[in-house]
DNA sequence: TTCGTAGTACGATCTTCATCGAACTACTCG
DNA sequence: CGAGTAGTTCGATGAAGATCGTACTACGAA
């Protein structure tokens, strides 16, 4: 077992997230879930441990569109890569916005 | 003049607001437009009347995504189509999201 | 009824994007 | 090192959708 290495994967600055592109991103039924179960495990979690219907590779993408709209960060561990809600910035940005988004029934 | 008849376009009933549909319409620029002018304008504003750099078919178009995702309610006023945002509906049914989108910086 | 206005419906076009398989990277373990 | 695992990237494909012009409907005014 060597060194834990820690690094971020690229994301936008807070003042750089629009409102357009987290709606967008919010609107897609795979990515909607992906938020919801990111809502459940504060903690992160890894891409491949999320319940979906889909590929590896359709995974990735809307994990990269999660993360580049700014709804999530992500970093590595190990070959792992843990992805978490960017949940202050939102709430900084849009208050009630993710609140009512996951308030919605399923 | 003659009598005004008002009629209410269709649209989905609260319980049939799908979250997805949404928040979909919300995330392209022109619609999220189209809600910031409704939302300054509660007594409804005619189609025609919000400054859009459309067509009126691209306008139609958009008007009735946002009215089939339960966003806004139409009713006729003679020839003219006045909306306006079904706040009571998405506040009650995602508390927080309409506020948390239009405090958006724009 | 005729004309003008507000807005919609339809069909076409062009773009965006969700999806996948295959090839690839990065890391861990032995 | 080599094998295995987690995940990404690339290119292709097919579906969804944003846009427009044209033709149409509905209503009001003269």
């Amino acid at each position: 077992m060597g060194l834990m290495i820690r690094k971020q994967l690229p994301q936008p600055d807070r003042a750089e997230i629009r409102v357009e592109a987290v709606l967008q991103a919010l609107g897609e039924p795979v990515r909607l879930q992906i938020v919801r179960a990111l809502a459940d495990t504060p903690e992160g979690i890894a891409c491949g441990e999320i319940e979906l219907q889909v590929t590896p590779s359709t995974r990735a993408h809307h994990l990269r569109t999660l993360r580049e709209a700014g709804v999530l960060t992500t970093h590595t561990e190990g070959t792992r890569r843990i992805s978490s809600l960017r949940r202050e910035d939102l709430d900084a940005l849009y208050p009630g916005l993710l609140t009512g988004v996951l308030s919605a029934a399923q």
